[in-house]
DNA sequence: CGCGCCATAGCATGATAGGGGGGTGTCGGC
DNA sequence: GCCGACACCCCCCTATCATGCTATGGCGCG
């Protein structure tokens, strides 16, 4: 039965779990009540080559998952990739579509169907400075998602991945290294694609002491390279496209 | 009357609605439906230093919304501070407490309070590249929100984030020319901080080739340098920030 | 008062990227 | 059959960046 109440009594429940397999169960509780087959919460990492790390919880089939850590899907699944661009979460079947696909992206979705896995819906979990994460609720093939159960997903999706962070990192409320104003502005500077001594000029300083800013700013992150510290930090949120759009 | 169909119902006008003012309008509704007086769906920005930028749509007290501005608190204000910290939403009596306040917070309260602000609920909204936004419901002082409304305002939240991103910005998703699949590759391989001669490597060409399609690339967008080149494809979606994550 | 953090500034070296040429072959559409 | 888009390859030269090191003054905090 899909109603607030139902919804509350599983955010109430998971906010009380202990470890991942308390977690699962209640996941395939929802799946019981929303009337799908498969879920999966999962931080969208490359799970071979980060082995212990990220957070993992899902009934698919062995063979599918397998299949997929190999691919190292994680980073490139077309649903995985869609969520990223998402605020509200969506059903598959509207926003996958041929227009943003990519090569390999068919066979993806025919290898899911032959698992077993049709259509689904999919809820973000975007956390500045964390990597992405998403829950996903799938049915079997000729099955469609529900917007009442995207609904309902809604409802639960974020204390799960909340409660899945909780159990694989207690107590570890980790926030990245954060940029000072100085760095930020040659950061948006630079992003606009102006020179170095061009942001020197606009700051009033030397291109010395912007150099240097932008320096202890890669420092920060631990990257080489002014492309990876722009994508760090609009990934972290210390920089925004808005703070880089010039209009 | 909090019914999922409820929910249902206002996520379809929202999905079309045409303006901000229309926008008010079905937020009002959502008040009164989860019997609250106010909300405010805002950017996480200084409006009076990015004038013109940024989305807010509120139907707070006009004095309370000008001394919050003058104090710039976008930026600063605790409910804003903990919805960047949250993924689910929370309610503000559960999680705006002395141990994370900050000098200034107090006073920012009791003067909610003075403009009949007094306890709410907040989903944040998230997404990589923007600035940090959030959907707040909020009551006169002496009632508390509640569990079924935080529930019932999750369903809503996101959807209504993205409509008034979209009044804001229309046409701003997808826009531009899109790169080749080559190009795309180079780039993330680049922007992963790799220099060129290894990313001809990873893909078994000539560093020259590699710098060709950044080139082309480049030419497509009509910007000068790496950074702003990976900035406007991570915007446009031609890639995405899980292409370039490491782990 | 010292300590750490920040912003500022300078200098030197080598690696890298950017922008300018030139070219080949394929594929598909007009 | 030609043309445009695409992927591929090669050369050159200069501007720019990354990185190493050192050093100043201001400011807050314990």
């Amino acid at each position: 039965m899909l109603t607030i109440d139902a919804a509350h009594a599983f955010v109430l429940e998971i906010s009380q779990v202990k470890n991942a397999a308390g977690l699962a169960d209640l996941l395939q509780e929802v799946c019981a009540c929303i009337g799908c087959s498969w879920f999966a919460l999962s931080h969208h990492i490359d799970f071979l080559a980060a082995s212990g790390k990220g957070v993992r919880v899902h009934n698919y089939p062995e063979d599918w998952a397998l299949w997929f850590d190999e691919r190292r899907l994680g980073l490139s699944d077309p649903v995985h990739r869609e969520s990223q661009r998402s605020m509200a979460g969506f059903l598959w079947h509207e926003r996958i579509h041929r227009e943003t696909a990519r090569p390999g992206d068919e066979l993806i979705l025919t290898e899911a169907r032959r698992h077993d896995i049709g259509d689904g819906l999919t809820i973000p979990a975007h956390l500045a400075g964390e990597p992405f994460g998403s829950v996903s609720f799938a049915w079997k093939p000729g099955r469609a998602a529900s917007p009442a159960a995207l609904l309902f997903a809604r409802m639960i999706g974020g204390p799960a991945f909340e409660a899945a962070q909780l159990i694989a990192n207690p107590g570890l409320a980790r926030v990245g290294p954060r940029l000072t104003d100085r760095q930020r502005e040659c950061l948006i500077w630079t992003a606009k694609g102006n020179p170095i001594w061009r942001v020197a000029r606009k700051l009033d300083i030397s291109s010395d002491t912007v150099r240097e800013h932008l320096r202890n700013a890669r420092l920060r992150y631990g990257v080489h390279g002014g492309i990876p510290l722009t994508v760090r930090a609009l990934r972290g949120g210390d920089i925004n496209f808005s703070d880089i759009a010039q209009f």
